[in-house]
RNA sequence: GCCUCUGUAGUUCAAUGGAUAGAACGGCCCCCUCCUAAGGGGCAAAUAGAAGUUCGAUUCUUCUCGGAGGCACCA
């Protein structure tokens, strides 16, 4: 990476220049190698000699001059100059440059990868749908924002274990266990599609939660029938229980499978809440917990937090309980870890921080690895909540295939005739990158205003604009293997901004690691593909008897591989045409 | 009431304490005898308010005013 060149070349010169005495100091001095602003200003700049002026005492373009005299010579650097108040700026070598489009194309799907977490064994735990339940919105904005950290980790070396934790107990399942036999005359039969059967599957849920509701007998009806998924005392009920939960969790492995996701542990409530709730007794007696009227709770106020109830005075676990007992069960599965990160709604931050400090009592080394992310709600373009159709919160997979809809609309146009088959494996990607894109645009702690058009549109701040120029550069390279043309780098033109942006992605994978945020790939993916859509409307990339052809072609490639390796780590999928 | 997060063009988002605050959509004006015009090139348009720290603040601190979420037997 050129950027960490340049760093050690300053760090060179101020050990040689006596501006800082040991190695020590760099760390202390808290100065940037960054991106100007415009390309007048370099490919580098930093800001040290500000930051070093005041405690030299001389004014920043001396220091900067000092340091620029002290620099060591450079195969990259073409030259250095002290601009403005003091910034020092580097000017890259085109051939630098064109070294690190050799590289694109060498290091292929590998470029771009990063060395900082090797050896690393980390755990991602996200989307969490539960069984007999819809798969809300928030659940395709976790397994997003889940899966592309969980790949940015991937990409700086670290060995990744992904994990969902499903409810498989508790209330809801009653509910649903409660509308399953009500309706058991509508029942799809086996051979349904995996939607039909959900949609039964909430249906029911919705009949059980109205008679929960309604009337305290039927209340009761259900919490018994509760009791009897716990004791398996009900042969008609284990079977209702077994076929919903079967059904759930197969419908989700096929959104797993469209949205890019394998995980390598499901962790269920029913597993966990006894080992949790043991836990919580264990650390009662040792004072970590206490009662309070006849519940056993955690006081975080002693954390400056609020206190919370981890087992009920009925003597049942709460999310609370099951949560220790997940965490617990992670590392009992994975005793190596060096890190787990947990994401889930915003709403569950000031709960999380609670279990952790309970955790930190508990077992300090699982709190002290653990970090809690959260991400924002999804809102309709009128900042309020979205609701479906029917009312309520809309499912995830049902914001997928409206999506899907849209896309095929518009893909009726496209200048490709493309079979009907073809055509809905298209859309559904389209429809895939549209959601991720609109999801990791932007941080995503903050709420997301989500546009169906918006999202959809294949112009502008896309997922769809992204594939486009994917596949348009593709087709270039396509039309230049059928006229037999070579790609190299003979005849190079002097770098522009392109070339310049291509060299930078690794830098850019690791800092998007660093502030673990997707979005910086997405803002840089949008760049490069203006850049190259605009490139491509000044030059003609295959023109007969033009010498830049080879190298323009170079270029082209360089251009798709790094759009793809990008695409690869958001877990945005690509078309060859569109 | 208390706690957490958050306020940038008309709208939706960017910007490691640094140089002229970037994009996209929408608006207005241009560009297809040519490789994907689902594209490109122009123009107009923004840091909620007030103090403070700093050589320098959209960024850090405090307050005011908006927005979201949470505050024990739900998940």
């Amino acid at each position: 990476m050129f950027r960490k060149n340049v760093t050690t070349s300053i760090e060179a010169a101020l050990l040689r220049a006596g501006l800082v005495d040991s190695e020590e100091g760099f760390k202390q001095l808290n100065f940037a190698v960054g991106y100007p602003d415009t390309a007048e200003h370099g490919d580098y700049t930093t800001n040290i000699a500000l930051v070093l002026s005041k405690s030299l005492g001389k004014p920043p373009r001396k220091v900067a001059e000092a340091i620029v005299a002290a620099l060591p010579e450079s195969d990259i650097i073409a030259c250095v100059e002290v601009a403005g108040p003091g910034f020092i700026n580097f000017f890259l070598r085109p051939e630098a440059l064109a070294q690190s489009l050799v590289r694109v194309i060498k290091e292929g799907d590998e470029f771009g990868k990063g060395k900082s977490l090797i050896e690393k064994r980390m755990m991602f735990e996200y989307t969490d749908p539960n069984p007999f339940k819809v798969f809300h919105i928030g659940h395709l904005m976790a397994n997003t924002v889940g899966e592309a950290c969980a790949r940015l980790a991937e990409w700086q070396g670290a060995t990744v274990v992904r994990t969902n934790y499903q409810g498989d107990v508790g209330l809801h399942i009653g509910r649903a266990l409660y509308g399953m036999r009500e309706m058991r005359d509508t029942q799809p039969p086996e051979a349904a599609l995996g939607v039909e059967k959900v949609a039964w599957l909430a249906d029911a849920y919705v009949r059980g939660a109205t008679a929960h509701a309604e009337s305290p007998e039927k209340a009761t009806e259900i919490e018994n029938i509760n009791k009897a998924v716990y004791e398996k005392i009900d042969a008609e009920i284990n079977e209702l229980y077994q076929l919903g939960r079967r059904w759930s969790l197969d419908y989700f492995e096929e959104l797993y499978q469209k949205l890019g996701t394998k995980f390598d542990h499901y962790i269920f409530e029913s597993e966990v809440a006894g080992p949790g709730m043991e836990t919580v007794r264990d650390y009662l007696a040792k004072g970590v917990f206490a009662e309070s009227e006849g519940a056993i709770i955690y006081d975080g106020e002693k954390h400056g937090l609020h206190k919370r109830v981890f087992i009920t005075s009925a003597g049942l676990p709460t999310y609370e309980a099951k949560d220790i007992g997940n965490q617990l069960r992670k590392f009992a599965l994975e005793p190596t870890l060096d890190f787990s990160y947990i994401f889930t709604g915003a709403e569950q931050q000031e709960y999380m921080k609670v279990v952790l400090a309970a955790m930190h009592d508990i077992r300090p080394d699982i709190a002290e690895k653990t970090t809690h992310l959260t991400h924002g709600l999804m809102l309709g373009p009128d900042g309020k909540k979205m609701s479906s159709r029917k009312g309520g919160a809309p499912s995830g997979d049902g914001l997928l295939l409206e999506l899907e809809g849209l896309v095929a609309q518009k893909l009726a146009v496209s200048r490709y005739d493309f079979p009907p088959e073809e055509a809905r494996v298209v859309a559904d990607k389209v429809a895939v990158a549209a959601v991720k894109y609109a999801i990791l645009r932007q941080h995503f702690e903050k709420n997301i205003i989500f546009d169906h058009e918006a999202a959809t549109s294949f112009e502008g701040d896309s997922g769809p604009y992204l594939q486009y120029t994917y596949a348009r550069a593709k087709s270039v390279i396509r039309k230049g293997e059928d006229l037999g043309l070579v790609s190299s780098m003979e005849n190079q033109e002097l770098p522009g901004a392109l070339e310049r942006h291509l060299a930078r992605f690794p830098e850019v994978v690791a800092d998007a690691w660093m502030a673990i945020t997707p979005s910086g790939i997405t803002t840089y993916l949008i760049e490069i593909a203006r850049l190259f859509n605009s490139y491509y409307g000044d030059h003609p990339i295959i023109r007969e008897g033009v010498p830049e052809t080879a190298y323009r072609l170079a270029l082209t490639a360089a251009v798709a591989q790094v759009m793809k390796n990008g695409l690869t780590i958001l877990g945005i999928p690509m078309v060859e045409k569109m």
